[in-house]
DNA sequence: CGAGTTGTTGAGTTGCGTCAACCGTTGTGG
DNA sequence: CCACAACGGTTGACGCAACTCAACAACTCG
């Protein structure tokens, strides 16, 4: 089924960072364990310190954790992420991490992945920027969640799941599977499952996105992007290597 | 005046990464220049390809950027933390870096942090895991802005913040400095700054707070963290080495 | 086929924004 | 040394984006 689960992980950090063969190598042959999650299953729990580090190969993850009644998502993870990857350095997780729909990840022990970066100053660099790409979305998010009102708000989040999933192949024709619910919207965007789900009719009445099911469309790219005051360029930040 | 200008990062480096005698050497002979800063100075701004990280000896600065019609605040800085750490990995600057009020910022070249890194794998662990803090505090403000309403949100603000002054030595019994405007307040929660005057009032009026010009009093810690839900163990999770 | 999700709609409410005026403080230049 | 401009804080009146509650429809799945 999967020969090579971590691939599109590693095809990313090959186009961002560059890898060299070996270095590409010594990925190819990591040891891990694959896990099948339905929907709701945990890969970890809020407290958990885990021994692993789990890589998204199919599917969608959710960073999620109740803040005062809701249930607040802070990230959404895509085939190719490590959503955990800072427990290698921060032992104790913060947040649940959730299945939306069901998902595949592989797991990867710590002390494997330690060493191998312990061997290679290059594939050191190119994790830590994988967790500066995470803050480079995270920060995103908080521009969004701040200064958006709820229309420009979502279609932010489509445009930036769409370029996510775009990197790493899972778009068609401007066509991708989004596997979270209104709800799930709500808990990600600040917003209530009401007015999202009026916010979304709103994107189709405009004829900006085709959102029926799991699957959406975007219909005009560059509308909706404009609406969204979106821009792919903080996804590829990264193509130069570190000075030495 | 500040012989030792990055001695409050070095101290807290020590604390939650263990240093050994030789890396913390190497800190503390690293070259750098100072630049004082005035109200609305930039350390940088979006686009530039900065050539070296600053570090904060003393005073805040701000991580803004123009969201719509907003001046969007997405991260305050504090003495010893580095506010473009990333640059190293992530060259191009994704906002501006302005200063709130005077302060006062020490510039270590990426060649000599590159070259210092490169010869120890314990204090590239310790600089990895300081952006990783920056994460976290970013996730914190996710979770603060998508799911709480004014009052609690800006006593969260007002939480996180001491605690950080606190972390560096700058809180003294209970009171500390913050050099913002309530409209800077209102650019980092995405409230109206009108909105924030009257929440303040609302915090002084439930005698959480003394806010009076530039210093804070806080005069029940717990009411005030039980207020914002806020724990302070987010910014102490890194205390544990990585796995080896 | 029923039971539990998820999506949809309507009506009434509210937290927060906007606009606009006013006040106190600070700093600056004549 | 005062005049005055500039800025940050404060207050009131009004409007709106988004929330809550509640019912219902559509879909999924055992």
């Amino acid at each position: 089924m999967h020969a090579m689960p971590h691939r599109k992980l590693i095809a990313r950090l090959q186009a961002f960072s560059g890898l060299a063969a070996e270095d590409r190598a010594r990925l190819e042959d990591m040891p891990h364990t694959l896990k099948v999650l339905a929907d709701g299953d945990y890969v970890a729990r809020q407290g958990d310190r885990p021994q692993s580090c789990a890589i998204v190969v199919s599917g969608f993850l959710a960073r999620q954790r109740v803040i005062s009644t809701r249930n607040q998502i802070s990230a959404f993870y895509v085939p190719g992420d490590m959503p955990d990857l800072h427990t290698l350095h921060v032992p104790v997780l913060d947040h649940d991490l959730c299945s939306i729909g069901p998902s595949t990840v592989a797991l990867v022990p710590h002390l494997y992945l330690g060493q191998t970066l312990a061997k290679s100053a290059t594939l050191t660099a190119a994790f830590w920027r994988e967790t500066l790409i995470q803050s480079v979305i995270h920060r995103e998010w908080i521009d969004n969640l701040a200064a958006r009102q709820a229309l420009p708000r979502l279609a932010h989040l489509v445009c930036e799941l769409a370029a996510r999933l775009d990197i790493v192949g899972l778009v068609k024709d401007g066509r991708f599977e989004l596997p979270m619910s209104q709800e799930d919207l709500a808990d990600a965007c600040g917003l209530s499952n009401v007015h999202v789900n009026r916010t979304i009719q709103e994107l189709r009445r405009r004829e900006l996105i085709d959102w029926s099911g799991r699957m959406v469309e975007v219909l005009q790219p560059d509308q909706l992007e404009r609406l969204a005051e979106f821009s792919a360029a903080y996804l590829q930040l990264l193509k130069t290597p570190v000075a030495r």
